[in-house]
This record gives C-alpha cells, structure tokens and sequence, in this order.
DNA sequence: TCCCAATTTAACCAATTGGTCAAGAATTCG
DNA sequence: CGAATTCTTGACCAATTGGTTAAATTGGGA
C-alpha cells in the first residue's frame, strides 16, 4: 500500500503540480473529448477518436487518464464551473428588470459561445443525469434556493409577476439553452439568415420573456 | 433478384400485412426500444437489453427488425407523428390568446404524458438530427412556416406582441418540453413537491409566457 | 388432423473497443 | 553530459456486441 491514492480511479500521472506537457495535453484531450461526447455522446464517443482529435495516440490518452469514464468525469466538472457563475451574478438590491435582462442575456451569450458544453450537459441531464446528480442535489440546489429567494422578494414587492420564482429560472433556461440545444432544428428552421438567428432571440426573449417576467 | 424489397434495409418478416403475432411484438419492440433508447442513446443502448425488457430472445428482435438502426428509425417515424398533431391544431381565425394557451397546454400535456418520447427526440436533435435532418427540413418545416404565417397575421393585427413568429415557437416548444428533457434536474430541484410541478408549471406559463406573448 | 409457413432460439462469428504492457523516445535537471 | 523521470506508442488481449444460421417449435388454415 502506496502513500499515493492508487485505490481510486484517478488521473495517471502522479498527484504532484503538472508539469507543462501535462496540462497541455490534458486541454487537447478535454477539448477534443467535450467535442465528441457533446456530438455522439459517452458511448457513442470511442478513446480512438478521441486520440485522432487530439492527435496523440490511443495508449497515451490513457496515460493521461486511466479510464475513459475519467475523461467524461472531466469534461463535465469543467463544464459545471461556467454553469453556475452568471446565475451568482444576479444583485439582489439591483432593478429587477435590469438585473433579470443581464442574467439572461448572460445565458444566451453561453449558448452562442459554448453550444458544445450546453448539449453535453443537457444529453447528461436527460439521460437521468447518472454522474451530476449529486451536483444537482446539492450545490445547484442551494444556489437556485438563494436566488429563487431573492426573486420572492422581488414578487412581494410587486416588481414582478406572482409566478413560482423556480419556474420562472426553468424558463429562462430552457428558453436561452434552446439555441444550443437545438441548434439543428433551429437552423433547419431559419436557413436564409443564419447569422441573424441570435439577434432575433434577443429580441423575442426581451419582449416576450422579460417582459412576460415583469407582468 | 425476388420481386420483394430485399436490398433495403427493412423490417424482416415479408411486406404482407402483418400477423396477429408481428404487431405484437413490434409493438413490445418499439416499447422497449423507446424506454431504452431515450435513456441510455442509440450506441448506448444493446439489442440484448431491448431483448430482455422485451422479454425475447435477441435473435427474435433481429427477425423482426433486421438491424438495430432499422429499431431506432421505426421508434422515431412513430414518435415524430404525434410532434406535428398539436401544431396542426392552432385555428387561424380563433382568439390568439386562446389558440395559444390551447396549444401551449397541449404541448405541456405531451411532455407530461410522453416524457419519453421527447428525451429521444431531443437526443436525436441535440446530437445533429442524423436520422430526422430531412424532416426537420421539410414536412416540419413546412408547417412551420403556414403557422408563423398566422401568428404574423396576428401581430399585424396587433393582437401579438410584434417579435419573430418562429421564435415564438422556438420558446413554446423549449418552455414546455424543459419538462421532460429536463425532468431530472427538475426533480433535483423541486424535491418535496413533485406532484406540484406541471400545475406550477401551468400558472407560469400562463402568467409568464402567455402574457409575454399577448403584449 | 396434417402440412406449410411463421416464429423462436441456441450456438456462433467477426468486428469493435476499452484497457494493458513493455520498450523506446524525449525532457529535465543536477 | 548523463541519468532519472516523464512521455509516447505499437502490439496485444479480453470482453462486448451486432448480426447470422440452421435447426427446432408453434400456429393456423384446409
């Protein structure tokens, strides 16, 4: 029985400060795997393309990490850093109109800038969610508590519609999540004008959602 | 070369119409094949398991569809017609207001009772819509344009706010299907009350997306 | 009842794929 | 420079899995 944790199915190369090389090609991996598991999803994805991606080969992405399973775990909890940040953002001593419109177009940018990591979580999420749940559970929950709190206090003051504040974040997900997600029906649906797909979101969901939002 | 179809790859027993037997258990098949499938993916999902929850052996699976793809194809044509049903619906010379709620309650009703069938669909979409890309960009297509059609006639009455029709829709179909592709997180988050959810979810909608929309 | 077609399955096969290993190549650092 | 460490990879293995086949069983109509 080793000092270093070799029990665990943990990343190959030892516990110490990566070295240059390492960090590097774990960001090749990473970005190559979210890619892939965003395109094809974890069974779908095989450490070979992976490899082609990233350019290195098979066995030495397994160097890096020792199950494939690892790379997913990954991908995932990188992706989960982003996913809570816009939503601290929001001030609750702000104007509701203005801080709910920052909070969403926030999201919207996310959707416009990381489709990728949007459509792993999602797949993640709809396949029972078998590896953030425990995410889900715990920090986002606490987090989405706090500022369901903060939109009550908004409603009791009057400055928003009386709806449960929980939905209303729902909404807002799913209405800006959308443009990632289903980015294909989207654009299978707008065709000529593809570039103008985001400014019209914009549009609709400050006039229908927001203002929807305010009452 | 027989004067039956055997070059494509189609179902297994001959074109005739079907026996008692055969839609039976296409119909356990497809069952099967849509649980598994919308949990666990297309390359996720093995023939032995839809054979187990099938409650055959596989080799009778594959006699009834000559190939796993030929199962997935057959579970997505049935799913997509009930997709357009709703849509259909929307009257053009009703009251907006209450063509709208009709159809967003309809949509809502779907996710609640099909939970299932739109995780797939949503898979399917998320990772490019490989199989359904000719649908999307036809027969819904199509559709989508006579509805946004009426919904423009409607806000040139100045009966709608005056947004994109189309994204309209697109934030339609994302408020009520975040239901079921989401159910997981929605769960996570709502806990105690999870009988509460679709009738919370109503009052948003209503109050929050319905009123967006009327302007 | 008898016969032919439909149904069912055990046994197999070949391809794919996650993961191992040992040996070679490159880095790092004293 | 030189040796210890890190990095890289070709070759290989075992398990999984989609699909085949041939033979057995069942079902239904005449």
């Amino acid at each position: 029985m080793t000092a270093t944790p070799s029990n665990r199915t943990d990343e190959s190369p030892k516990d110490a400060r990566p070295t240059r090389i390492q960090s590097e090609n774990q960001q090749k991996i990473l970005a190559a795997a979210l890619t892939l598991f965003s395109r094809y999803g974890f069974r779908g994805t095989t450490v070979d393309q992976i490899a082609a991606r990233a350019d290195m080969s098979k066995a030495n992405i397994l160097y890096y990490f020792k199950r494939k399973n690892d790379i997913y775990v990954a991908v995932l909890e990188k992706l989960l850093e982003n996913w809570l940040e816009p939503l601290s953002d929001m001030n609750p001593d702000g104007d509701p109109e203005e801080e709910l419109w920052k909070y969403i177009k926030a999201k919207l940018k996310l959707s416009a800038q990381s489709p990728e990591a949007s459509r792993l979580f999602a797949t993640e999420v709809i396949q029972g969610a078998p590896l953030i749940k425990p995410f889900l559970e715990n920090e986002l929950r606490d987090l989405v508590q706090d500022r369901c709190r903060v939109l009550q206090q908004w409603i009791d003051q009057g400055r928003l519609v009386n709806a449960p504040p929980l939905h209303m974040l729902f909404l807002i997900w799913a209405a800006t999540q959308h443009y990632a997600d289903f980015a294909t029906q989207v654009d299978a649906l707008t065709a000529e004008t593809t570039d103008q797909v985001f400014p019209d979101a914009e549009t609709t969901l400050r006039k229908v959602l927001l203002s929807g939002l305010l009452s």
